[in-house]
DNA sequence: TGTACATCAGTGAACGCGCGTTCACTGATGTAC
DNA sequence: TGTACATCAGTGAACGCGCGTTCACTGATGTAC
C-alpha cells in the first residue's frame, strides 16, 4: 500500500513538540486516502514519524483517535454546506414573498449540494464521516463537528426545513422526519456516487445528476 | 465475538461430501451477521469443521468466496423486490388507462419497498450487496446474482421504470439516468436506517418513512 | 543567575491476536482390470 | 465379484503480515530553590 518513508518529519528535537495535533493529521490524511478503517495508530504514528505506542500519551486508544478524526471530517462536511449557503449571497432587506420562498428553496439546495459535493470531493472523509458502517455507535464529540456558523451538517438541514416551513412552503405536518426524507436522497447519490455504479463517472455528469435529485427533493418532499 | 464450537457439524466420513456449498452457506452466514468485513476464510472453515486451507480446493481464494456471497446476497435482495411485485397481484386484462398508470406507479414502489425493507431485515447481507465500501470494484458473477424473475435488483428498477414511461407518467426524456435519482433516494434511506441515526427506529416507523420516501419519488421524479 | 530535581513525552522491546496463504502429506473414494 | 491403483479432498504444520496494546525505560524540559 502506502509505503510512507519512515521518518518524513526527522525531528531535531527529543520531543515532538505537537504530537496530538500530528497524530490527529495524520489520521485525517490516513481517512481522507483510505476511509476509516485505514485509521491505525501504528500507520499514523509511522506518518509522524514515532514509535507505536507514543500515541497513548495522547490518545487513550485508537478508537478515540477515529472520534476525532469524524469530527474533523463532520466539520468539513459541515463547511462544504456552508460555502453553498454563502453562495446564495445575502438576501434582499425588504424580499417579497415570492423572493423569500424562492431563497428557501435555495437554501435546502445548497444544503443538498454541499453535502454531494464534500462526499464526491472527499469521499474518504465522507464515509468517516456519516458511512461508518459495522462500527459500534460511539458518541460523537459534536463540539468541534461544526462548521463556521457552530452548526453540524444535520443542523444545517433541519435549518434549511425550518425556512421551508416558515415561507410556507413545507407544511408543517410534513415537517416532523423531514430530514430524513431530504437526506434519504442525497445520502443515497451520495454513497452511489462514491463506490456504486457512479463512480465512473464525470463530476459534470455527478453534478448534473445531482439537480435532479434535488428537483425531485424540491417538487416531492 | 461469535466463538462457535470448533466442529459443530462432526463428520463421520473423511471427505466433507459438499464443501463448496458449506463454505458458501457459512460465509452467507457471516455476511448476515456481520457485512462483507466478516467473512474470512478462517472463520468460515471453522463453522464448518474444516481446517482453513480445505477452502482452496473449492474457491481460488477469499475473494472468490466472497463474490459468490455477494452474488447470493444480491439475489436475496432480487427476491425481496420480487415479493413485493408480486402482492400486487395480477393485472385486469383489460384495464383502462387509470389503471395502467396506478398499477406503474404500484410497481416502482413495491421495488423500493422491496429495496428498503431487505436492508432493514437483512442488514448484513445489504451491506455486503450494495454498500461494499472501500473494496477494489470487482466484477460481479451475475449470473446467480438474480432472483426467480430472471432479473437482478437493478434490471427490476429498470423495468418499472421502463412501465412508467409506456404509461405515459414518465417523460422519456427524463427516463435516462432515472435509476440513479430512484435509487438514490432508497439508497439514503436503507443505509440511513441501518446505520444511521435511524437505526433505533420501529420496524413500523421505518415502513411509514419509506412511504414518505416513495411519495418523494413518485412526485419528484 | 545557577543548580537539583520532578515531571512526563517519547523509546525499545515484546505480547498475543486473527488473518490469508503455501507446502508436503494421507487416506477415502471410485475406476480399470 | 474381487483387487490394484490413481485421484484428489481434506490434514497438519508453518510462514509472514499488520494490528492494538502493555511494560519498564530514558532523557529533555521546566520549575523550585
Amino acid at each position: 500500500m502506502t509505503n510512507q518513508p519512515v521518518s518524513p518529519t526527522p525531528r531535531s528535537t527529543y520531543r515532538h513538540g505537537d504530537l496530538h495535533r500530528a497524530l490527529l493529521e495524520a489520521g485525517v490524511s490516513l481517512a481522507r486516502e483510505g476511509g476509516p478503517g485505514a485509521v491505525t495508530l501504528r500507520e499514523a504514528t509511522r506518518r509522524v514519524g514515532v514509535v507505536p505506542n507514543a500515541a497513548y500519551r495522547h490518545f487513550a486508544s485508537l478508537s478515540e483517535l477515529l472520534a476525532a478524526v469524524r469530527s474533523y471530517a463532520l466539520a468539513a462536511a459541515a463547511r462544504s454546506m456552508e460555502i453553498q449557503l454563502e453562495g446564495l449571497g445575502e438576501p434582499a432587506t425588504k424580499s417579497s414573498k415570492a423572493e423569500r420562498v424562492a431563497r428557501a428553496r435555495a437554501r435546502l439546495r445548497a444544503v443538498g449540494s454541499g453535502y454531494v459535493r464534500f462526499a464526491a470531493s472527499e469521499p474518504g472523509l465522507f464515509q468517516t464521516a456519516f458511512a461508518t458502517v459495522g462500527a459500534p455507535r460511539e458518541t460523537l464529540p459534536e463540539s468541534a463537528a461544526r462548521g463556521r456558523s457552530g452548526l453540524g451538517p444535520y443542523q444545517l438541514l433541519g435549518a434549511a426545513l425550518d425556512d421551508l416551513v416558515a415561507v410556507g412552503v413545507l407544511p408543517i405536518e410534513r415537517r416532523t422526519h423531514a430530514e430524513y426524507v431530504a437526506w434519504s436522497a442525497v445520502h443515497g447519490l451520495a454513497m452511489l456516487a462514491m463506490n456504486g455504479p457512479l463512480h465512473a463517472m464525470t463530476p459534470r455528469q455527478i453534478e448534473q445528476l445531482t439537480q435532479r435529485v434535488l428537483d425531485m427533493v424540491d417538487r416531492g418532499i
